[in-house]
RNA sequence: GGGAGCAUGGCGGAAUUGGUAGACGCAGCGGACUUAAAAUCCGCAGACGGCAACGUUGUGGGGGUUCAAGCCCCCCUGCUCCCA
């Protein structure tokens, strides 16, 4: 034997990528008439420099998923670019001194090149960076869009302040205890104006089109359903009443899902930001409403709200009449009341509510029960609140209703007497995009004296950010700090103005990137009418499972607006979408000590212990973290293996919505197979198969079958080793392209090309060369969409194309789809399960083309039958044709 | 507390949607090759009993529907996620 080749992904994975750039084999094709369009898209990641396996996975399922697309003839669009505006960047900035725009595109260089190494046939000349000037230019265009049709605005809002470094925070950046994640510091509530965009507006819509994602994962739409959270019920409207019992002129508004308990509201209780709490306060209440406002204020939103914290509330000396029966109540201010949801103000029915409940216990307010469960006695109320639907009592006219009837009975009451009307509400708050931050696309408005708030006229666009800007990580936002780029004279009377400092939430920049790629070179507009109506919806959206309310909610908000703006025609941005699972590697903490010990240092897997106390170890499956020393570097194991192993054990090991659980042994399987087809090529090439001129190419096959079938038509001439191989590769393009189509089965399709590869190895040798180059063709291209670089090195080595040839039009990813050929996955015989009364007893050959009467017979005459049996007709007779007989005695 | 989902060998996971449970792979065991090891190749492998043929049992637990249930229905337990 001579000496084979070795397989060797290092060297020649660099080789094909370049090759492929230089061809430029993944630039997306212009469109023409008649051409199908695919528009396979990643969510594009913040550039922190550093690539980790969570990113791997994303981008390797979408490139085969765009990969599959082309070979089965479509022209794709597979775009990448970069999140590039956010904190990071200018925390490098305040801790390093170095300037946030080169840091980032220092990044961007980076973590282009490690995703390069991994073969992704992405268009690079698309790309784009959130951060870069000729991509937030248009970010403010729309911004301006959508100041034209009213849905952006300026309002005052309560924000999260950190005292120490002097700067608005985000909710997710302040923690449990309400600390600042930076600084420690315990977060204020501010009075700021803010900018927000108007997503209530389209609230309805948002949740009504969820209807039509039906190629989303359930779970996202429900997800998305319950943050937009539509209820209905009622206003109601009480009548504030002065110390003498007469009723004033202001009333209180409350909104409620249950009208039908109006009769069992005890007190109203308003939001401690209230507007009328000032109003309303009286004397004596005086100190102790502001004391506890006061308190209230240093209370996150989720202490606040919180089931299983106490409420805490105060009197504000001031009564409602109950407009119901007249009754006088009296009003209190509570922590778990939010003046942003709703009217801000919510009736206490402490019987028929659960946090009503727990305050009125608190503050021995009286309960009084007003619904009672069908059919059974009064509920006593030792638990808790009755929450569920009932019958009415205590409740006047409304006696004996059950609570559905009531609630429209008592609703209408209220609109016909004036003191209410059905009402649909929305969680869902306008979305707030001020950030006092440098690092983030300037909102590109001018606020004068005179003019108010004038847009910057858009020929003057982009707003750009200053460059050598000091970080002090103290005082704000630089931005509001230097004033030569702040003041400038308004647009409208040319008297001096000032620049809006403030500078958008990243998410803007994320909702319409997917827009920009179908025409990402325009300077005249973000996008072209006609580009991106070509390629859009995306067809395949892929990104982790954390994105599924906020970037995917304010995506299809800003579609919605920009349809109605006429600048695209569909209603929704992404017709399908995969939520990738983490991917999780095996971590070891010592419980006594909570410490987490790296896994290179656990001298022994099978008996973790702690290398310095010797405690034993705790062991699970966590998603990777350098804190947890279990992270995994996707660059050594390319390093290693070469990027087709990593693909396809990332492909493999896991479902692709599951979380994956890294294992270096698997790896190390994969990398195997991956050997053991380098080996079945070469075995191939020396025994002198090629497939140049079509050799096992369809055409090719069809002329063999003919000229052998001779007398008998199905094909009897080939032998048993060429009927299995050709059944082993037919089976093989069925099962595969069945695990692509509709639901992603990446797990099955690599086993399928296992089983494939195994049953070449056991009949490639011994059938003719075109049925053997049938099969090597078809394993190549099959392979070509998980294993790129392989199965174009096998291509070229097997003679598919010479290396003269343009690699363009010849690549092993320009070939197209194999089709099944139902010919070859007829069989002659098939087993026959005998079943006795449901037991699997055994199992026979019979005729592939049996019928009913036929199998019965055969199952009656078989020895198992005759033995299960013992000479008694069976009752009954159970044939599925092509799988099994029962038969029952 | 409400909602959704999941539970299959030592492990990751398959199962034509009611029809042979455990495909494919990892780990394991046995054998071949080798002075030896690695690599490679061949074979075994749910559990229990048995030399074996084979039998019993088996998809978190309990019940039900059916000729037939991992899959459908009811109850329970445990885990995960979302919302409170």
């Amino acid at each position: 034997m001579s000496e084979s080749s070795r397989y060797q992904p290092q060297a020649l994975e660099v080789g094909w990528q370049q090759a492929w750039a230089g061809a430029g084999l993944h630039r997306a094709p212009e469109l023409g008439p008649g051409d199908e369009a695919f528009y396979a898209l990643s969510m594009f990641p913040y550039p922190s420099g550093n690539l980790h396996m969570g990113h791997v996975r994303n981008y390797v399922i979408t490139d085969v998923v765009a990969r599959v697309q082309r070979l089965r003839g479509r022209k794709v669009l597979h775009p990448m670019g970069w999140d590039a505006f956010g904190l990071p960047a200018e925390n490098a900035a305040i801790e390093r001194g170095v300037d946030p725009g080169s840091w980032t595109d220092r990044n961007i260089a980076s973590m282009r090149a490690q995703l390069d190494q991994l073969g992704l046939s992405i268009d690079w000349d698309r790309e784009v960076a959130t951060c870069h000037a000729d991509y937030y230019r248009w970010t403010q265009w729309l911004f301006l869009q959508f100041l034209e049709a009213g849905l952006a605005y300026q309002k005052d809002a309560t924000v999260n302040w950190d005292p120490i470094d002097q700067t608005v925070l985000a909710n997710e950046q302040v923690d449990g205890e309400g600390r600042s994640w930076r600084s420690g510091a315990l977060v204020e509530k501010r009075k700021l104006r803010q900018w927000f965009l108007k997503i209530t507006d389209y609230a309805q819509q948002l949740l009504d089109d969820l209807d039509q994602l039906q190629g989303w994962p359930e779970r996202v739409r429900t997800m998305q359903a319950n943050w937009i959270g539509r209820s209905t019920g009622a206003e109601l409207q009480f009548t504030v009443v002065d110390g003498d019992g007469n009723n004033a002129d202001e009333r209180i508004t409350v909104f409620t899902t249950r009208p039908d308990t109006i009769f069992g509201a005890s007190y109203v209780v308003l939001a401690p930001e209230h507007p009328l709490v000032a109003a309303l306060t009286t004397v004596e209440q005086q100190a102790a409403v502001e004391a506890f406002c006061d308190l209230v204020s240093r209370q996150s939103e989720q202490e606040r709200t919180a089931d299983d914290k106490p409420k805490r509330g105060v009197p504000i000396g001031a009564q409602v009449r109950n407009p119901a029966n007249g009754e006088l109540i009296p009003i209190w201010i509570a922590d778990y009341v939010l003046a942003e949801y709703g009217t801000g103000a919510v009736m206490g029915v402490p019987a028929h509510d659960q946090r009503d409940f727990q305050f009125a216990r608190q503050y021995e307010l009286p309960v009084r029960q007003v619904i009672i469960p069908e059919g059974s006695d009064e509920h006593a109320y030792e638990g808790g609140a009755w929450t569920e639907a009932g019958v009415l009592i205590h409740s006047g006219r409304f006696d004996g209703l059950p609570s559905g009837e009531a609630k429209e009975a008592i609703t209408a009451a209220a609109a016909t007497e004036g003191w209410g009307q059905e009402k649909v509400q929305f969680r869902l708050r306008d979305w707030l995009i001020s950030r006092q931050r440098y690092w983030g696309c300037p909102i590109p408005v001018i606020h004068c004296d005179s003019c108010g708030v004038v847009p910057v006229p858009s020929e003057q666009l982009p707003v750009e950010l200053p460059r050598d800007v000091a970080f002090s990580g103290k005082g704000g936002s630089p931005l509001a700090q230097l004033e030569s780029w702040w003041s400038v004279p308004c647009p409208c009377c040319g008297q001096p103005a000032r620049r809006e400092t403030d500078t958008m939430d990243t998410f803007m920049c994320s909702s319409w990137y997917y827009l920009r790629y179908s025409d990402s070179s325009n300077t005249q507009l973000p996008f072209s009418r006609e580009a991106v109506n070509s390629w859009l919806p995306v067809d395949q959206y892929v990104g982790g499972i954390e994105h599924a309310i906020l970037h995917l909610l304010y995506s299809r908000f800003f579609t919605k607006v920009l349809r109605d703006r006429g600048l695209l025609g569909f209603d929704e941005p992404f017709k399908r979408l995969l939520t990738q699972g983490m991917v999780q590697a095996i971590t070891y903490k010592n419980p006594l000590s909570g410490k987490y010990i790296a896994p290179a240092d656990v001298a022994d897997p099978s008996d973790p212990r702690d290398p310095v106390t010797g405690d034993v170890l705790e062991t699970f499956f966590e998603k990777m973290s350098k804190s947890k020393y279990n992270g995994v570097d996707p660059a050594a194991v390319i390093d290693r293996y070469g990027a087709d192993t990593a693909r396809m054990f990332i492909l493999f090991k896991a479902p692709p919505e599951k979380d994956l659980e890294w294992d270096d042994a698997d790896v190390e399987g994969q990398f195997r197979f991956l050997q053991r087809l380098w080996r079945l090529a070469d075995a191939a090439a020396e025994r002198g198969l090629s497939l140049a001129d079509g050799s096992g190419a369809p055409e090719a096959v069809m002329v063999a079958l003919a000229a052998n079938s001779g007398a008998s038509a199905d094909g009897g001439a080939l032998s048993s080793d060429e009927q299995e191989l050709r059944r082993a590769v037919h089976t093989a393009i069925q099962a595969i392209s069945e695990d692509l189509d509709g639901d992603y089965q990446f797990n099955t399709a690599v086993s399928e090309l296992m089983k494939l590869s195994n049953a070449m190895a056991s009949h490639l040798e011994a059938s003719r060369p075109v049925f053997a180059c049938e099969a090597l063709r078809t394993l190549l291209i099959l392979l070509a969409p998980f294993a790129p670089h392989l199965a174009e090195d096998l291509w070229l080595k097997l003679g598919g194309r010479s290396a003269a040839d343009d690699l363009a039009s010849t690549s092993i990813h320009a070939q197209l789809w194999p089709t099944a050929d139902a010919n070859a996955l007829v069989r002659d015989t098939v087993p026959l399960v005998i079943q006795i009364k449901g037991k699997v007893r055994g199992s026979l050959e019979v005729p592939a083309d049996a019928d009913k009467a036929t199998l019965e017979k055969l199952a009656l005459e078989s020895e198992i039958a005759a033995k299960w049996l013992e000479g008694k007709a069976p009752s009954r007779v159970i044939v599925v044709p092509g799988k099994l007989v029962n038969l029952v005695p």
